[in-house]
DNA sequence: CTATTTAGATGATGGTCATCATGTTTCTTG
DNA sequence: CAAGAAACATGATGACCATCATCTAAATAG
């Protein structure tokens, strides 16, 4: 049952996407390709078709996803001139980081399981990482380049940090805690429950 | 090949231990039981009469690991009485948790799969965070118990969160940046090279 | 409109893994 | 020292999983 040109980059597309949503919910091992496909509404077979291997897959999923963070962390930061630091923390620091992990940040999902690994991944997640550091560097406080520097690195930390704290304790109030002391630390508004 | 009751007991400590460096430097998910009877000089079927399942072990292992830690804290804190947060940070901050993640935190090492988990090793890592919320709460700087207790909780996901990204990046001088920085900003002495 | 191509379905294949069944050897008990 | 128990070895078992081979039906090329 062939399908249009048109309707197998969808399907490409839909795997891609899917993938994505599995992959920062249960991990790169938690998820088979059978599971993907399945999920795309597809069988298995196909996916040798769209890709060379799980692996391949893997990589675009996170290029693309990177490439989202970059684009929305740079929409949040020009359209809030006045305070860009803070509204991006309020965007980052949220409860649907926590509460919904399949559309949450690629580094706080994915970034543990990729420092464990080598190879194209470890690159581009190291790209991305170099990237955000930069961004986050043009917005920190500090009075010298150096500091601004520090300081984003040491924020990029931070928010990654009480992300993955608040999703490993399972006290909801505990989460709310660390989630709110962390915005208002790093200079942000207070967390609505 | 029987062996004495000594000797079988001096086996299963050398199975969770042999477990926890490989479990931290691999994740649950990335040993084997083979692997781990292979590491700790056995074959594989040997495995069941010393744990019920890989799951038990598990859990085994990280209690003992967790208790390791908040032994580790407690001293730290108690013998550096004039400094003790910036003396924690000294010993957590450091290269070793990032060379050696089979040496290294348990929370750091495995926080990410178990919070994608369920069931009593969710609980065993709970308790032990919140155990480690309540360390640091008496020694983080505030006037009010509150503010304390807040300062204790943003140090705790910023330490986590450095060690992490220090670990994800692949270039080691950024690595160091980010050590040394977050040592700073929260408190403690310089990173030696 | 026919021939060819090909997307996706179905069904292997070989590998890994947790767990179990059984065997062998050595400890322990009496 | 003899009889039984039990720790570890060896070798299934059944479940998953990535990948591949083959089949089919529909889309495209001529």
């Amino acid at each position: 049952m062939r399908v249009s040109r048109e309707k197998f980059a969808e399907n490409r597309e839909k795997i891609i996407l899917v993938a994505g949503r599995m992959f920062r919910e249960r991990g790169f091992d938690g998820v088979g390709v059978a599971d993907i496909m399945k999920a795309a509404g597809f069988t298995h077979g196909g996916f040798y078709g769209h890709f060379q291997s799980k692996d391949e897959l893997a990589i675009e999923v996170c290029k693309g996803l990177i490439a989202k963070v970059e684009d929305r962390w740079s929409e949040i930061i020009a359209s809030n001139p006045a305070r860009p630091l803070a509204a991006l923390l309020e965007h980052y620091i949220s409860w649907c980081m926590i509460d919904d992990p399949s559309d949450s940040c690629v580094f706080a999902a994915l970034m543990h399981e990729v420092s464990r690994s080598e190879g194209e991944m470890r690159k581009v997640f190291n790209d991305g990482l170099s990237m955000l550091a930069d961004l986050l560097a043009q917005i920190a406080p500090g009075a010298t380049t150096q500091e601004k520097r520090k300081n984003g690195l040491t924020t990029l930390a931070s928010m990654m940090g009480a992300i993955n704290l608040a999703r490993a304790v399972e006290d909801r109030a505990l989460a709310a805690e660390i989630l709110s002391s962390m915005r208002e630390k790093l200079g942000a508004r207070a967390l609505q429950s």
